[in-house]
DNA sequence: CGATTCTTTGAAAACAGTCAATCTGTGTGG
DNA sequence: CCACACAGATTGACTGTTTTCAAAGAATCG
């Protein structure tokens, strides 16, 4: 499973077969049952963590109880609560796979070791975060200025590998509407074709 | 004006008086009138800015033609299209100030010049987008589980010195609701007292 | 097959958006 | 100093969308 980090990673930086070693090293490889928590809120995140299979989602619940979706991570997908990671403090989500799914990770620790050890790593990182950061404002730009059914229409077109294997439900708490809501929108999309 | 800014970072880092005055060299100092553009979008943002005094709003068009306000920056606050900076590529944004207003201004160029030449700086520039990137989430989350009423009230309590300083139809335009909503949802919100 | 999860549907109510008119405060120029 | 224009805020009536609640219908899994 290593494999599909080592590919992944040489798609996007020139590395040495020592430093990728290196890195290999330094992670443990995890496997999820469908429903596994990785991480649970109040614990702190402390890890830094690749999908290589399968396929996660991050929440949140709410005051009323209800579960609202921060993000979908599949294949090739990294997943982590930025903020619990940076601060070190515990995190106010939850992490569970949707299928079964395999991870690699490193301890943070060992991660801030091999960014020191590896430069382009260091910068891969960096570009990371700015695609991160981006794509949370396209998605504040969607929140704020399309309908329910604009954004319904652009998480799909946006994602069509998350929206196709993931419940509907839940996309309805990533767009921030009720499962209702959206499932008349697509009843709505199928029909008029 | 540059004193702002120097009491500013020497608040959150410690820099010799040398590098200070490096940093100083490298800058322009710009003084904006109310409505005046900083940003049209179409141009490419290839600068770093701080506001050192009053109050300037990052917006982008719809297609529908209106307004969506994006974020405000006050006083020692930064202001920034990431996107347009990383990538150089066009802006879809403007950002005008909203009152007479000076900001100091570096080139991209410098200013990564100045990151390379003090590694504090540089560290600096981090912690800054992290901080931006769990605002980012912090926001995704209200927009997602909260009503209108909740967000106004969010937005009021998490930024009231800019909340009484900016007008309620850009308020509004952040929240993602109409300026009626907003009015009415004031209304409400003063009177059961 | 039975249990659980997920999705759909209907009807009513709550909510938010639109449109148009009015009101308020500010600043400008005559 | 007044009249006027302008930007901003408010209000009412109406429309449309979304939520809620409850129930029933698929689909999935052991």
């Amino acid at each position: 499973m290593f494999d599909v980090f080592a590919k992944y990673l040489r798609k996007h930086i020139e590395i040495s077969d020592e430093d990728l070693e290196l890195i290999r090293t330094g992670c443990v490889e995890r496997r999820l049952r469908k429903w596994q928590p990785l991480l649970q809120d109040g614990e702190t995140w402390l890890i830094n963590c690749f999908i290589s299979s399968g396929c996660l989602r991050m929440y949140r619940i709410g005051e009323d109880g209800k579960e609202h979706t921060f993000r979908f991570g599949v294949d090739t997908w990294w997943v982590t609560d930025m903020e619990s990671y940076n601060r070190e403090k515990p995190s106010l989500f939850n992490i569970e796979a949707l299928e079964t799914s395999t991870v690699i990770i490193w301890t943070k620790a060992k991660w801030t070791e091999l960014m020191l050890a590896i430069p382009a790593l260091k910068e891969f990182q960096e570009m990371l975060q700015a695609n991160s950061y981006e794509a949370s404002q396209r998605r504040i730009y969607s929140l704020i200025s399309s309908s329910a059914e604009e954004k319904y229409n652009e998480f799909q077109q946006t994602y069509p590998n998350v929206f196709n294997r993931v419940p509907l439900h839940m996309v309805a708490s990533y767009l921030g509407v009720s499962r209702e809501t959206v499932s008349r929108l697509r009843k709505n999309f199928t029909k008029p074709k």
